[in-house]
DNA sequence: TTGAATAATGAATAACAATTCATAAATAAA
DNA sequence: TTTATTTATGAATTGTTATTCATTATTCAA
């Protein structure tokens, strides 16, 4: 019984998975509004009306693959910024962690990307998807500025969103070069400019 | 004869730039998708089939309407460049206007920040609308390091994507927040955290 | 004032795609 | 093996909205 209702969950689930990858690709390459349940249904093998066995709706298969996707994100990029040992090495690993998830799934940066306003529709749970982010960083430009290794005169909002921002924009810049070249390099050189500026001495 | 013309060129133009602006509106605020004929042709206060007089379709609205924009906030942002003596004053000269612009329309940031991918498909003439923008700063750029006032030992296209990147992310926390708070007050500081960055000295 | 010519209207059309649901297949229990 | 239950199918339905076009209004030259 106890084997029977896995069974059961690990079938539903693996069809469940199938659609949902199959939405990000589809979503990726089309657009939320272009992309089709019948494109969708077809990549992964399924009847049109499969999908709405395991989503309520289209909107729902945008919101569930959103929502995955995030807590997958958010919690690698938590555990990176717990190895740093100071604020300039937790920034690090948060900004390497970031270029390397959305190069390793162009689906889900390009989907993050482009239906942004979408989701701020559809769904106020995942509303401020930059929340989290945003939170992660404020913990590390204070913890900078306690211990000395960040200004205190700065505008702590701003900075934040100055960082995000530039991540943001690199990331945005790679989708549309069609990820073709290597992103996770850029990591260092972008915390340095965050860092120290492009002055000149 | 020459007068006439220029009467119809006038009244064409006024009917031209009323639904223009009316589009402009209503995919603010519903997006591009969601928006429809109907709602703009009733806010420019003209009949459905009207709109057919001006322009192709749905996606030749979209499509004027920012190609319009576009070419307004550029001449702006080329001539506010022009009035720095230095690479510091033009960038902050730049960072400014853009910030001025946006903040004066919030239709078109709010376009502008959602729609981009959606153009990406349609037209290739505005393929990139951030192409001229990163042109501007790469000469901004290339000047302050023949002057000495930015690094040499900058990988300029990075800092390219940087500086636009974090202006972008600015107007977008901006735009999410309705723009209740003025951005302009933004352009100084954030000048300054591109020049000097956060560390701590 | 008149009758082309031009511009505007909005109801009718046409296309499309999300969703439903009667039917069939597969799976599990008896 | 038979019956019950769960899962899947995809053609038919439904709703929506962009676009068209026959009709009406307006403008303008003569």
């Amino acid at each position: 019984m106890q084997k029977i209702k896995s069974e059961l969950q690990k079938n539903k689930s693996e069809k469940y998975n199938k659609i949902l990858n199959s939405a990000g690709a589809v979503f990726a390459e089309y657009g939320f509004y272009k992309a089709t349940i019948s494109q969708i249904a077809t990549k992964a093998g399924v009847a049109d009306g499969t999908l709405y066995l395991y989503f309520k709706n289209k909107d729902d298969i945008l919101y569930q693959f959103i929502n995955f996707k995030t807590h997958v994100v958010f919690k690698k990029m938590h555990a990176a910024v717990e190895k740093g040992n100071n604020a300039e090495e937790k920034l690090r690993h948060l900004i390497r962690c970031h270029l390397e998830e959305f190069q390793n799934d162009k689906n889900m940066a390009t989907i993050f990307q482009s239906e942004v306003r979408y989701l701020r529709d559809i769904e106020s749970q995942i509303k401020d998807i930059s929340k989290m982010y945003l939170d992660l960083l404020s913990d590390i430009i204070e913890q900078g500025q306690i211990e000395g290794s960040i200004r205190q005169d700065l505008f702590v909002g701003l900075v934040k969103r100055f960082i995000l921002g530039a991540v943001e924009g690199v990331i945005r810049t790679w989708v549309t070069a069609d990820g073709r070249y290597d992103l996770v390099s850029l990591a260092d050189p972008l915390v340095d400019l965050y860092l120290t500026g492009v002055k000149g001495k």
